[in-house]
DNA sequence: GCTCCGAGTGTAATCGATTACAAAATGATG
DNA sequence: CATCATTTTGTAATCGATTACACTCGGAGC
């Protein structure tokens, strides 16, 4: 392995000048930087970064950590990361942690060992408790998820006015007993959905059940527990919201199969917009969010936290709201 | 941020013990141990991973490249790789090249840069040409396809075994018109499951005809025309195979859509095993891939290969098959 | 009491780059 | 041609760890 110093050798400079011309100082003059590059490609030299980063002090490297990778919602997410981080000439190591706590810690570390500048946090990956014991040391953008007086930057949808047009479309269809499959109860984009359908219900004159509302994972197991629980309450139910469209087709799947005793043609919307509302049969109605984008968005941001380093004071923190929007399809 | 002199400073010994406590170094005194692990711990020292990796010429990090993100296969196979890479205390960084070439050169020049020592490439994310170029000098495992000759552990599943299953079954059905909607056609994986395609259909005394074959793109649009170029020159289809359950799945849509002209109880067996094939309507047959273990098993073998450096020669080269099986569903 | 040995610790080189500062080369000017 | 300013290049410190080697110290053996 060929070091900056062979380089300097060859060439008959010293490795400080080998130095300039890797990073393209221009006092370098142009007969020396050009023999310089000659012995480059000659000896098919690469300089070594772990070397480079430590004298730096920078990794150029970040985190985003996932809650799974089962769902293409956070493929999608992903997507729109690694792109983000392309555009900037950072590397982006991609985690998920399988709600394994421990998992977790293995990537907080690489912040904490300065292998990582900084990192996102994407939906309920991290607790609020965690969040406030590393937001003050440490760079961080949390997608999806909001939570007021975290110093950090939030990338999300406005969930409760989602929340709410979903809600609205569903009573527009003559729906008035709408049950809602949440997600983690805990999470903030689902406490904000269920403001927003709140607020529908009310306006439509329709009385709001809490009993009408359960969480649930993205498992079929789940998803059937959580809809034939709330059916075996006793409540009717001629409409439903869930929290993704994983969700939404495992209802399908279990009216299907007759798990779950509802009619096949229920009204549904579920949120995200991945390609399963296309693939199932019927099609489902959601609330695409722009997910590519949320996940482009919040390692640019990332990204700018960490070079304006010296623009210190926390004047950027805050929320970045992207856009959403309905695709009616068959449920 | 604290160093190791600040640690040694405080606890009053040379840098050395505070790394032999720090490595576990039996030879220190247990009551300097003690001494160095409790300021260790005042301080909040973390160790420098930057230094580390430089010092150790190690970055303890593998690359793991993917042909994209939003098929669940790939998810899926990423999960086992990670899973892999925890447990032998890796750090993994997953990469999609969404069939940018320059993008694949970024994960590449991890290796060459030294931020990688090792690097699993997954499916058709890497082309003959460029393995046989990177495979003296970089530690390498092919993910689910296997290029003979080539320098490089590949673990995958029996895919001439699983074509001539898939194949036979659905002759067992009644079929002899399939078809057969594959990936990448210069795929190891593609041209296998073709070969006991071709061994079903000939132990049954079907003619083979490759204008029953036709290449897609896990997208709806490539998938259409690909069954709709075969329906169009005329011949009859009772039976498809597919190289994956997305494309099984755009298959069912476009029936339902009618832009696809099939019967809706078409024969179909897909490839994979995700849950897509689960949640459509029909369910799907598939062969199903021990696609964690495939990422696992990868991640494993490239991390032996890391670490047994000392034992040079290529002898554990070769092809590491993974067992697969069939799920009959509805279609 | 002296030598020797081993346990425990410290000193300093090293990994391969960057960069402040010093020094040399170049060129312009009178 | 001497002087000085400007380019261009080199020297050496530095980032923060690891580790070969040297050293100290106490006790065992004679």
């Amino acid at each position: 392995m060929s070091s900056i110093k062979e380089v300097a050798k060859q060439a008959n400079v010293s490795v400080a000048t080998v130095s300039r011309v890797l990073n393209n100082d221009p006092v370098v003059k142009p007969a020396t930087k050009n023999k310089v590059l000659r012995v480059i490609k000659e000896m098919n030299y690469k300089p070594n970064m772990l070397a480079k980063n430590l004298r730096k002090q920078a990794s150029r490297t970040i985190v985003m950590v996932l809650p799974s990778m089962s769902n293409p919602y956070f493929s999608e997410i992903a997507r729109g990361a690694q792109a983000a981080a392309y555009d900037n000439a950072y590397n982006i190591i991609i985690g998920t942690i399988e709600s394994k706590r421990w998992i977790l810690d293995t990537y907080i570390n690489m912040l904490k060992t300065n292998l990582a500048e900084g990192i996102v946090f994407v939906s309920s990956s991290v607790n609020k408790e965690l969040l406030e014991e590393l937001m003050d040391e440490y760079k961080i953008v949390l997608c999806t998820e909001y939570y007021p007086g975290i110093n950090a930057t939030c990338v999300a949808i406005d969930n409760k006015r989602a929340g709410y047009e979903a809600t609205k479309e569903l009573i527009r269809r003559g729906c008035s007993h709408i049950a809602y499959i949440t997600g983690n109860r805990e999470s903030s984009s689902v406490t904000a959905r269920i403001e927003g359908y709140k607020e529908a219900l009310k306006e439509a004159g329709i009385p709001y059940r809490p009993d009408r509302i359960a969480g649930a994972k993205n498992r079929f197991d789940h998803v059937k527990e959580a809809v034939n629980g709330i059916i075996g309450q006793g409540l009717p139910i001629d409409g439903i919201i869930t929290h993704s469209d994983l969700q939404a087709s495992y209802i399908l799947k279990g009216i299907k199969e007759k798990s779950i005793a509802l009619p096949e043609r229920v009204g549904m919307i579920s949120f995200d917009g991945t390609f399963l509302a296309e693939i199932t049969n019927p099609t489902i109605t959601t609330i695409v969010q722009p997910l590519y984008d949320l996940g482009y968005t919040s390692v640019h941001k990332l990204i700018l936290k960490l070079v304006n380093e010296s623009a210190e004071a926390g004047e950027e923190e805050g929320l970045v709201l992207l856009p959403h929007h309905m695709v009616i399809r068959e449920t």
